[in-house]
DNA sequence: ATCGACCATCGACGATAATCGATTATGGGA
DNA sequence: TCCCATAATCGATTATCGTCGATGGTCGAT
């Protein structure tokens, strides 16, 4: 007999929400992508595609990969400077990450 | 020339404390196991695996698979209970992760 | 002792992802 | 205009991961 699943008592965390928050963990689940994002946040500035390559020690694309991934679940931000493309950190993005682990945690405030 | 490699203002992340990082959201980087682990820690008492396998939806051996992995960077204990297996929550496992997005983003408290 | 319930492990498969080197596109300076 | 620097994209390779089905092992009940 399986009570749990007949009697929720709390709320479960729906199979998309998991999958949006697994995706958003996801973004960090990487060695070298949590280098970078850790290179441009130490920085107090805007860094360089180049400047992040000589700091993490990886390819160049495989920098411009890393940059993408983590500026799709928006940990970052790209803008274009002439040729160059200044990375800057989104520190709100991280400052949320405490409300996912409640909600898992099942601590919702309903 | 790279400026930020040659005067890091802020010690950077060392690579082995990345990969640790990483390991450790890893395990939260997937849909099904935010499911598994959201079932136990709602639950308010110990579950069996077989207790987990109708609430997530999956094959038995893909959640006994989730659960090694969450067992090994100790999200959850796992006790054996005769022929079942008693899942818990490692609930201050969850509370570090604000610590960990602090010290990515250099706010290290040294 | 046998049977059934429960769970872990194994092997396989497909999908996803990380990395690299090469190429391409674009903007700035000579 | 031509060249260089910068960075994005492409293609290929390799490694990792999620999932399943099947198997095996252990405990408890009959």
């Amino acid at each position: 007999m399986n009570i749990a699943a007949q009697n929720p008592i709390r709320p479960a965390l729906p199979p998309g929400d998991a999958d949006e928050y697994a995706s958003w963990f996801r973004c960090l689940a990487d060695g070298t992508r949590l280098l970078v994002l850790n290179a441009v946040a130490s920085a107090d500035r805007a860094m360089t595609v180049g400047e992040i390559v000589d700091c993490v020690g990886v390819g160049q694309s495989t920098v411009s990969h890393h940059l993408r991934v983590l500026a799709e679940e928006c940990f970052v931000h790209m803008q274009a400077d002439g040729t160059r493309t200044l990375v800057t950190v989104n520190a709100d993005c991280l400052q949320a990450l405490p409300e996912a682990a409640a909600r898992i945690m099942g601590f919702d405030r309903s």
